[in-house]
DNA sequence: TCTTGACCTAGAGTGTACTCTAGGTTGTAT
DNA sequence: ATACAACCTAGAGTACACTCTAGGTCAAGA
């Protein structure tokens, strides 16, 4: 079994619009896609599992020219390893220094809900408050 | 000590450009900045602290209109706390679910890392046994 | 035969978030 | 008096990553 997928499914698939499979192409984020007779794309199983790494690229924020990049050394094959390597670890490291930044701003934005949550129930007994007072006047009325 | 700054410190403390402090206070992201006489602004501590606020917002990718919504609401003062807090859930939500993909995404990363690694060791290795090979074959010229 | 639908290319258009420019004012130092 | 530095506004320009359009090909079904 080695169907090829046209690219409608691929859009499909990978969660990509079409467009945006043509536009990494033409950017030379993708190699050699297979093509039928007439024209029409046909992608593999490899081009699948390739498409999958880049949108890990780019899910977490790596520049297309920096895809590019990677696209164009690992075409170059095996004597780029070392580079693409490094290129990795340097993502890598931006991704980690991002992930702390996350991990803080998230603990503000958690602090800042409890804020709220605590000036809500604030205002919440003071409404009580109000309420049991007016009972009271209302006893009082009778 | 109620020191207010010129917009050049708070753009040196805060990492903002100037443009950009100008920028979001026309985009409505800070309510009344004080201003001198002449029209030049003065930062006090609280907008300090309210643009780190945004910082904090914008450097976890939280669109500038929502923000705008954000400080709208906060410049309509007590009754809007609780949507400011069910605006914050939403962000916060959003971003535990960014940090989810973006640990599993570190992990892929890691992974292929090891597997260059992998490769370049094995590359290295094979480099070493075509030096003895030949050494060997010095060896038996002599 | 004609229509429909999936595909193609090259290039134009869009949305977002800045970032910069032009032209002007003000206050201090020489 | 004049030069300068820091500030102002309104609006134009830019970078990035798509996203869409126009105009066309091709194969299968009514």
């Amino acid at each position: 079994m080695d169907k090829e997928l046209p690219i409608q499914q691929v859009a499909a698939k990978t969660g990509l619009s079409i467009h945006t499979l043509r536009y990494y192409e033409r950017l030379g984020l993708m190699a050699s896609i297979h093509r039928l007779p007439n024209g029409h794309r046909r992608y593999s199983e490899d081009d699948l599992e390739w498409i999958d790494f880049l949108k890990c690229l780019r899910s977490t924020a790596m520049p297309v020219a920096e895809m590019q990049r990677f696209a164009e050394i690992t075409r170059q094959g095996e004597s780029t390893v070392r580079e693409r390597r490094e290129l990795l670890e340097a993502h890598q490291h931006t991704l980690s220094l991002a992930l702390q930044e996350m991990q803080q701003t998230l603990a503000i934005i958690e602090a800042k809900i409890a804020h709220y949550r605590s000036l809500e129930r604030k205002h919440h007994d003071a409404e009580k408050i109000v309420d049991e007072q007016q009972s009271t006047m209302k006893e009082s009325k009778r």
